[in-house]
RNA sequence: CGAGGCGUAGCGCAGGCUGGUAGCGCGUCAGCUUUGGGAGCUGAAAGUCGUGGGUUCAAAUCCCACCGCCUCGACCA
């Protein structure tokens, strides 16, 4: 192995630092080598690359698809929103206030060569840059809601916004993002606290089903709920160092913004009533979410739902005789391939060695790849490699390398494609379940609460009833805090059922969910 | 905002203390040999040294100011 490595020219630049060594650095490092984004030259900003962006479109779809299945359209909302505007709903606005960027001119001036800001275009009234858009929303609602009949209102629209974070990290924290945010109005609580829940589940199924990242699903705690709601609901993924995830969140807004922008509705009695309101959103995060979930040492793993390219040929050739004839074969292929529906790239440039055209494909995450050579001519075979295999305890690198390689004759590797990509796209959510698995603890006493923490850590069920200042003393003492009251079925087996609280000892009904978090 | 680091060729970096022709690796371009896990040789092109000022005969290098980004801490999806 050591001196496989000292073969390969590993520059700086070429190099991933293994998640052992530096887990913060990896995912830099994934993020930078499979091209999905770059930092920019604004503060906290980045820029996403055609392959991060592709796979954010791909999400977008799958989102999107589903957002209409349940009845909602799309519309789209302006950037700005008036400052008096956002302070109308009082909770809401404190709760972002320390994050908002503000605009106050609206023209700029050049004088002796410097362009500067024309203080005498002072805005009479700031415009804030969105970090969410429930007020200037509402707003609009209040002239498209005058009765029952114009009820429920789904509305979804995909958008940009701006929360100036003090510290920001590629795709999990940026100052300005891309998400959706989903905002709906209805007659009644028990119809908003449905939607609440469907669609909690409809990012439930994409983490899952598409995504393949395994997720609890649970309410917040008061102390971590959305400003402005009754109820939080999200979705938690672990990732690959024990952290938590937010991974999406549905919010129960109940009267409060309705009350806010003063949206009525005269029922069926001829009553005039406050609407029920609800909001759900997820957003480029996810990217962060997949990469860290699923990725190794070697780069990218998608999961073939995602990827923007899922097979990748590597015609191989010694003579310009064998380079034609391979190559020819690999379009061969691939046309039978993108038959079936698959995203398929001829790797047909000269001057690389293959190895180095693996290496690449790897990195960015490819799930299989098909080699060709003269041997498989001569055969009639295709040299079909996956991306992944789910690991065996004590596996060592050269057997994980061989596990993943399979020769088959041509028509076999092209008649199971289908049926591989499954196995792939289940197998990814299977291993992540697994790794989640293993670092999860049933816990009961502070002592193996913080043995567990001390050696890595991961999520702990433990029971609680403390007050909020309690989670604050759990996260002063553990860096940990309640990721989420789950939903009563997300409790594994064996911890279900009342108990006393870890820190309090006082009676508690069940157990909730507990990690470090990003 | 606090603490560190960085800014020099497309990318990654050295040089800076001790001022004096702008350097290395990768990539790019051309040619030949290679190609089943990161190719080799030969030749070539490519840089306002973050910005502004100062010291000096002379500044990437010393001084002052500014700008920007990254990492780590206090806030958050």
């Amino acid at each position: 192995m050591a001196s496989q490595q000292n073969n390969k020219p590993q520059t700086a630049a070429e190099s991933i630092t293994p998640r052992a060594t530096d887990y913060g650095q990896w995912y830099l490092d994934i993020v930078k080598r499979a091209e999905l984004a770059d930092h920019s030259s604004v503060r906290g900003c980045m820029v996403i690359k055609p392959h991060g962006y592709a796979i954010w479109e791909k999400l977008q779809r799958e989102l999107d698809d589903r957002f209409k299945a349940t009845g909602h359209v799309n519309a789209y909302f302006p950037l700005f929103i008036p400052l008096s505007l956002l302070a109308k709903e009082e909770e809401h606005a404190a709760g972002f206030a320390k994050e908002c960027a503000v605009v106050t001119h609206y023209r700029l001036k050049s004088m002796d060569g410097k362009v500067d800001v024309d203080p005498e275009s002072k805005l009479e009234e700031p415009l804030v840059v969105r970090p969410t858009s429930e007020t200037i929303i509402w707003e609009q609602y209040r002239n498209w809601i005058q009765s029952y009949r114009d009820l429920p209102l789904l509305i979804n629209q995909w958008a940009n916004v701006v929360r100036w974070e003090m510290r920001t990290r590629l795709f999990l924290r940026t100052a300005e993002f891309l998400w959706q945010e989903g905002h709906t109005a209805h007659a009644t609580e028990a119809e908003a606290r449905e939607e609440v829940a469907r669609m909690l589940e409809v990012y439930a199924d994409v983490a899952e089903n598409v995504m393949g990242v395994p997720v609890i699903r649970g309410h917040k705690t008061e102390g971590e709920r959305f400003a402005g709601a009754l109820d939080t609901q999200s979705i938690e993924g672990m990732m690959q160092d024990g952290k938590a995830l937010q991974m999406g969140t549905s919010h129960y807004l109940g009267q409060n913004f309705a009350k806010s922008a003063d949206v009525k509705f005269l029922n069926q009695n001829g009553q005039l009533e406050y609407v029920y309101a609800t909001s759900w959103g997820v957003s480029t995060r996810l990217v962060g979410a997949l990469i860290m979930t699923h990725s190794d040492d070697n780069g990218l793993i998608l999961p073939p739902k995602l990827a923007p390219i899922h097979i990748a040929i590597v015609p191989i050739y010694k003579t310009p005789d064998e380079q034609a004839r391979t190559t020819a074969e690999a379009q061969a292929v691939a046309a039978e391939l993108r038959q079936q529906g698959w995203a398929v790239k001829v790797d047909d440039r000269e001057g690389l060695q293959p190895g180095a055209k693996y290496y690449e494909w790897e990195r960015k995450g490819v799930p299989i790849r098909i080699e060709i050579g003269p041997r498989d001519l001569e055969k009639g075979s295709l040299c079909v490699v996956r991306r992944f295999v789910i690991e065996q305890p004590g596996e060592t690198e050269p057997e994980l390398r061989r596990r993943k390689k399979q020769f088959l004759p041509r028509a076999e590797a092209i008649a199971q494609m289908p049926a591989l990509m499954d196995t792939l796209q289940k197998e990814l959510l299977e291993r992540a379940r697994i790794r989640r698995d293993q670092r999860t603890r049933i816990i009961d006493t502070l002592e193996d609460y913080e043995a567990f923490f001390r050696e890595g850590g991961g999520f702990a069920w433990v029971h609680w009833a403390g007050t909020g200042a309690d989670e604050d003393t759990m996260a002063k003492r553990y860096e940990t805090s309640i990721r989420c009251i789950p939903f009563a079925d997300q409790i594994p087996e064996a911890g279900r059922g009342p108990g006393a609280c870890i820190l309090t000892g006082q009676p508690s009904p069940q157990r909730v969910l507990m990690a470090k978090a990003y």
